[in-house]
DNA sequence: TTGGAGTGTCAACAACACTGACATAAACTG
DNA sequence: CAGTTTATGTCAGTGTTGTTGACACTCCAA
């Protein structure tokens, strides 16, 4: 489960592993990343909102009725923080905020009509430049592309990630 | 040059483009893009600078020499957001501004022997991350990484990123 | 010599993160 | 039941990084 190097006779593998290599890699994770929110953040300069806005957004459309707690923990940002966020749409009519039925602390978010449509403005946006990447760059590129970014995460990330693939079939 | 599918025969391509499936590649993106800065911004928290002074010194070490105006293209944002970071970098002795030798408008900027320091302990930190990864994922993931991120990019980002990948063998 | 490019700087502002402190309600625990 | 913990919300202050807009200076080139 936690091989170091799968195959030591192949001298081509540690090609990959040269210090210009790897700041290549990190220059291209830099600029891709860039062009990744570049569409939604035009989207949203127009309005009120910014990343930050897309990402609750993004989170509680794909999670609905996840919990204020459960959404901290995602997005990894303070409760402040958040709340500001959160507060705005709630107050624009984008985010649903209901007390919890079983456990009435928590509050549960879901996406409005409203929310919905923006979100899959943004979501269209951010899915036709991935769309165009993965089309272009063909299917084993893309899965070696989810391999790689799957190892990128941090731990903790990776398993609340390998929750949500297989929770979303 | 501009193909859009490359094998409209293979039904395998298309199953990458579903919704859903572009929406975990968009989260894996969202997540593996915050591991990959978590280990600088720790070592940046430390000191007074962010993850802004990290760009710059990366791309100066990068491409020493490099003037003001060629550093804003790479990094996209305005001359007033930029200087606020180099003023700091250069008094605090980390970076270099040297007026130009043929053109006297422009200024070149270089690492000291303290900027070459630091950009190696965050270097070595974001590519501690980098190699583990890749490593984990093999040469055919990292291969198809790397197409997808360029492939995610701004078309100038490409470029330019190519150009650089090309000057540095 | 004039126009424009490259650079630096001032001021004001916005987005988004942080810490710290405090409030409320509900749930849990002894 | 009393006390503690959990989940959430809110206020106030601060820092980094981005933005516009305005202005000055140097220097190259026509």
């Amino acid at each position: 489960m936690d091989r170091r190097i799968s195959s030591p006779s192949s001298g081509e593998a540690l090609l990959f592993l040269t210090d210009e290599q790897l700041r290549q890699g990190i220059e291209a994770m830099f600029f891709a990343y860039r062009g990744f929110t570049a569409d939604p953040d035009r989207i949203l300069a127009d309005m009120a909102y910014g990343r930050a806005h897309h990402r609750a957004i993004h989170f509680i459309g794909s999670a609905p009725g996840t919990t204020v707690n459960n959404l901290l923990n995602i997005l990894g940002v303070t409760k402040q923080s958040l709340n500001r966020v959160l507060r705005t749409l709630i107050e624009d009519g984008l985010v649903q905020s209901k007390v919890g039925r079983k456990d009435k602390r928590e509050r549960h978010l879901n996406l409005t009509q409203a929310g919905r449509t923006l979100e899959q403005t943004l979501s269209d946006a951010q899915r036709a430049r991935m769309r165009a990447a993965y089309r272009e760059a063909g299917p084993e590129a893309v899965a070696g592309f989810r391999t790689v970014l799957e190892a990128m995460m941090d731990r903790e990330m990776r398993a609340g990630y390998s929750r949500l693939k297989e929770s979303t079939p």
